[in-house]
DNA sequence: ACAATATATGAACAATCGTTCAGATAGAAC
DNA sequence: GTTCTATCTGAACGATTGTTCATATATTGT
């Protein structure tokens, strides 16, 4: 007995995905058979095979796929400001973007070691044009006066290290809501940058 | 033929433990097989058993060690001193000690769900320890008025995903020295907490 | 020199891995 | 109503997994 429900294209790819992800955040990509998401999507594991050329580009797909969004995101609150403003901006949009996708950040910087380096390579370049967007700003209010920063580089990656932190304590319904949240964080990055 | 090279008791297990650090920090623990870690002694796989009772216990082990040098060194660190002192000392016992051990440090946060429940408690018992070493800094230093911080459970968290970062890009013998990263990072952290 | 012990080998176990593919069937097109 | 095609099953592939164990030997203690 095959195809037992119907034309379902449009439906199990996204479905495989959806599994993975969740699969892939909560066990790790290595720790998890195709089996395994076959089982969570109600199909035979050969089914994958219609959706996808292997396991490696799953994983791969989904990062890819979300750090387009993140940029694109990104690009879209981007607008002609002073530093501060923009930085401001920066620390809310981050902190909300990934507290919305706790499943495709896991992923996005746990998973790096199981990409092939051509697959790496493309990921590391997309998350580098993340970072460059934040040491613009940085760069643009240290030449503004605004900012006091001993070296931007190194603000940049100590500035998403520190709110990528949320992710690993932050639960909606908690004691905290998202505004009171970023209003914390802000006034952390604010004063850590300025002059 | 069997014990090719005589009484090697106390030498291969530490050898095991550093080809099981050395791989698991690599390749990560689910994707690391124990013919791997014994091809890595030059030994046989069932050699292992002899030092571990399973592949579990050998990451659990790993972490723990980890974990209770380091608050080993930092009860010996701590002194009664002004907040604002000690929490500079923090910030570079915290730089200096993680940047020592890349690969311990990798692998005790980014195997946590590789342990098994009752071993993932122990672990993290111990890393509530030494978090609450820094909270006692920050809420001394709020009692006394030098701080202003809006919440010192977060900030406690954010400043050490802050220096974390550190782990992401430094390397020896790269544009900036030790001192001058532990500059860099202090005056970040100090200006965010400073009232 | 001999007995005891610690430490290794190497084969074997059942289970599971990613992947392939011939065959079956449901829905779409006519 | 028939043909065509997209989609899935189910079995199979060889490779690899963690772990066990009978066996062998180098070293230690006497």
């Amino acid at each position: 007995m095959a195809r037992t429900q119907g034309s379902h294209s449009d439906i199990t790819g996204p479905r495989i995905r959806k599994a993975a992800l969740n699969l892939f955040a909560r066990h790790g990509y290595a720790a998890v058979s195709m089996r395994q998401i076959a089982k969570e999507v109600g199909v035979q594991a050969g089914a994958l095979y219609n959706y996808t050329p292997d396991k490696q580009h799953l994983l791969f797909r989904l990062m890819r796929e979300h750090m387009q969004e993140l940029l694109s995101a990104l690009g879209d609150l981007q607008q002609g400001q002073d530093a501060q403003e923009a930085l401001r901006h920066f620390v809310g949009f981050h902190i909300r973007f990934h507290l919305q996708r706790p499943d495709e950040v896991f992923i996005a910087y746990m998973e790096l070691r199981n990409l092939t380096p051509e697959n790496f390579a493309e990921i590391e370049d997309l998350r580098r044009q993340y970072e460059n967007a934040l040491e613009n700003i940085l760069h643009t209010g240290q030449q503004a006066g605004q900012f006091a920063i001993p070296d931007t580089k190194i603000a940049t990656l100590a500035v998403i290290a520190m709110l990528n932190g949320v992710m690993t304590w932050y639960r909606s319904g908690g004691r905290l809501s998202l505004d009171e949240v970023e209003q914390i964080y802000w006034n952390m990055v604010h004063k850590a940058v300025t002059a």
